[in-house]
DNA sequence: CGGGCTATTGATTCCAGTCAATACTCGTGG
DNA sequence: CCACGAGTATTGACTGGAATCAATAGCCCG
């Protein structure tokens, strides 16, 4: 499936490609709105699940409760990666890295993790990568060329795993990070958060 | 304050300013491994709350449990924006739309919608908007000539409201919208989920 | 006063978008 | 069955907007 966002002239923006696992309209809970659309790619079957009753269970079970609040979370993460890739890449490193996060989903759902058929146009790609289908079209075809690919139509075969990984090139230097963060109030590391018994707790930056 | 991802590089993408009366950490619940850092751009106050008493708290007030849901939701939905806007605008119609928002938010803090500080430099906007520092000065310049407003350092004062609003200009036609999403599975509209008591529901692409 | 950020502005480059032409796929109906 | 047409994909030529490189100026703080 797709979801998307349509902006005020009717034009889409791809937002996921939502597989099997994968959960639809955590965004629609605040204000009962949803502000995505879905769309089927191609026959699919979904599981309907009516927020109230999955809240209702959260209260009675609680590892339920954790589940949706961890799913919740985990959308919000990707999202963040989006973003930060919509911000700092460049073409390749988008088609790359959305070649080598399919070829992830799909071993996971017990698929071959090098050969496998795309459900999405170069348009929708294009709009889900924030480029064109053109751009899509080339990029694909430039893979192929180098050999880290073979792509006809929507058969795609992953040649050199590693190479697409690590072509993270970036749009070479955006943002510099000279004086790496200072001030941290958190770090990446998985130390709960400190116990304040809800009481203030004040930082003063430098 | 800032929110940030640093990549392996050691380069870091802004992804939030947050101000008063937003959350942080969200990102955090799931794997219980916060996904990106937290940098104070001026002295501020914190309130720190353990996610468990939280949740704690939500087991006996109904509200706040969903306050909780809502709360995570609607960060979603910011990052939903935030992506949908990368994807499609250009340079000009992000830092006009960066500059509302921003407004948005004082005067929803009961300051001047009007004139207000900059708390970031143009390198951490720029971050943040997906263009360079260079070109996030130039926008401002060229705004400033033009009479949208008056920029002087990191002191803005909006004259025009309405045509920074306006300028939505797209990068002229990314994404045409021809045939607007046939096979809508969710709308956006507020009807409600259907209720399926928990039944399989199917849904068949044309 | 001087040094380090920060910001502005200019000149130039280049990546990706635009415009355009052609080919491939597939479903439909004469 | 094949022709037709609509949607999809590829490829080329050209353009343009934003990045890069670079130089200067303003600001803050010791």
């Amino acid at each position: 499936m797709k979801t998307l966002l349509i902006d005020e002239f009717g034009n889409e923006q791809v937002l996921s490609f939502p597989m099997k696992g994968d959960i639809l309209g955590v965004d629609g809970i605040h204000s009962k709105q949803y502000s995505s659309e879905a769309v089927a790619l191609s026959d699919c079957d979904l599981i309907l699940l009516p927020f109230k009753k999955l809240t209702a269970l959260g209260r009675t079970h609680i590892e339920m409760e954790h589940a949706m609040y961890s799913v919740m979370s985990r959308e919000l993460v990707r999202e963040q990666a989006m973003v930060g890739m919509l911000g700092a890449l460049s073409a390749e490193a988008r088609v790359a890295r959305f070649l080598v996060s399919l070829s992830d989903r799909f071993s996971q759902m017990g698929y071959s993790s090098k050969l496998f058929n795309l459900r999405m146009t170069r348009h929708e790609i294009g709009s889900y990568l924030g480029l064109t289908l053109e751009t899509v079209s080339r990029t694909l075809s430039a893979f192929n060329e180098i050999g880290l690919i073979t792509v006809d139509q929507r058969t795609i075969c992953i040649r050199e795993m590693d190479a697409l990984k690590t072509l993270r090139r970036l749009p070479p230097s955006r943002s510099r990070a000279k004086h790496l963060a200072a001030n941290k109030l958190k770090s990446a590391d998985n130390k709960p958060l400190p116990a304040t018994d809800g009481n203030w707790g004040q930082y003063v930056s430098a």
